[in-house]
DNA sequence: GCCGCCGTTAACATCCTGTTCACATCATTT
DNA sequence: AAATGATGTGAACAGGATGTTAACGGCGGC
């Protein structure tokens, strides 16, 4: 049969960890295990991951600072499980971008459909959009993998984070007109309010990499009172 | 300033309601407020909330009725939002297909990144997903995606949005005859008291790019006295 | 802790477009 | 048919939206 997600357990008690791993087992899930940040890199690496359990209380990495790096390169979905009940650590932990927050000990019919329901829409949202594949367009190559932009040269283009993600979610959805909102909802960071003209700016400096003359632009495309639009 | 997402809260106690919906509107979010299931669906039909906020006691239909009948029908983003405490009240919302369950009284700086982080989500799932069709009329295509008018021939045709919005309420009205008044809802931005002749001017525009004989128009008609109709 | 990078904000210039106006033309009523 | 009001028509205006550049400040790397 096949399975229905996959799941990443990251917590370094190996109890606490299979046992949420065999829980979720039982559910038709498919379940990586990993006990320490690296081994969760390694798996996460593969691309395939629908929702991360993450352990806040581990030894060496922090748990929120992996939280962190995971939402700076990721949407996926990310549970804090832990034993702190402070409303601090809650709060800040949603605040860095967790969707969901439980604490030890938690009852298992509980978690699992927090879980299942948080990975329905990561999973969704993965079918429409594969973020893993280069896109290209006219000549350029726009590979996420290695967050790298090639020009019909052949020549590398450096972008920064922000202007690649921009770039990413045009080339994603060619032909078809983007407003500021939906724009910053790609490319904006969580906590941080941010006002629509900064992607101006950003269109502004990627046309000025991007576009054959950045003041006659044929790639990103005004369309006044409403967006932008790629042609691809 | 542009808003970040669409709220929906649904409360009968307008102390906790207005309360709640304060609070998300300082985080800068369009908020709506029910105090039933009525006023619900009639704010959800809207098609463009991101995140219901249910409270699960109310008179009348119970939360988890509604829950069930949102999840039927749509993937929009719902928290539970109740004073009940019991487990199995949370398991059972959470298998229903809630995305989150908070216990009242809740701690205001956990449940709006919660929202928050929710409704990320499902704009960005909206963004892939566009249920807007396009429409089309005697060989002519309106598509909302695109913003776009393409003549019988498929040539492209440059609107305003003003010009487009206008184009569309017909469009969705056809056969039907539009005033003035109802034309500038649809059209005017809101805040500025418009003069109803600005729709004239519209409707000339409009009809030179898209009647054969501006002159002579077959498509938008004029109801001397009332307003306009627009013969498919 | 310092430095460099980069996203954000601000400020100003420029362009676009919704609105308004003036006048011509048409429809309706008497 | 004349009078009156509504609509057509073109142009001009003003305000908002976008282009553009520069400076700030937070965050991560060293």
């Amino acid at each position: 049969m096949k399975k229905n997600y996959h799941m990443l357990v990251v917590e370094d008690d190996p109890v606490s960890r299979q046992t949420l791993a065999m829980y979720l087992r039982k559910e038709n899930h498919e379940v990586s295990e990993a006990r320490d940040g690296e081994q969760m890199r390694r798996v996460f690496a593969r691309g395939d991951v629908d929702v991360v359990m993450l352990d806040i209380n581990m030894p060496g990495e922090d748990g929120l600072s992996i939280l962190r790096e995971l939402r700076r390169q990721s949407e996926v979905g990310i549970i804090m499980v832990t034993s702190r009940k402070e409303d601090v650590d809650r709060i800040v932990a949603l605040e860095l971008g967790a969707d969901d927050y439980v604490t030890k000990p938690y009852n298992m019919r509980e978690i699992l459909p927090r879980a299942k329901n948080l990975a329905r829409r990561v999973a969704a949202l993965r079918l429409v959009r594969p973020d893993q594949r280069a896109t290209t367009f006219v000549g350029w190559t726009l590979d996420p993998a290695h967050w790298t932009l090639t020009d019909p040269a052949g020549h590398p283009v450096k972008l920064t984070r922000a202007e690649f993600e921009l770039l990413a979610t045009f080339a994603a959805h060619p032909g078809q007109v983007l407003t500021r909102d939906q724009l910053m909802n790609h490319v904006g960071r969580r906590g941080h309010e941010t006002l629509d003209r900064t992607i101006d700016v950003l269109v502004r400096r990627l046309r000025r990499k991007i576009e054959a003359d950045p003041s006659d632009p044929r790639l990103i495309v005004t369309v006044h009172g409403i967006g932008y639009v790629f042609q691809a």
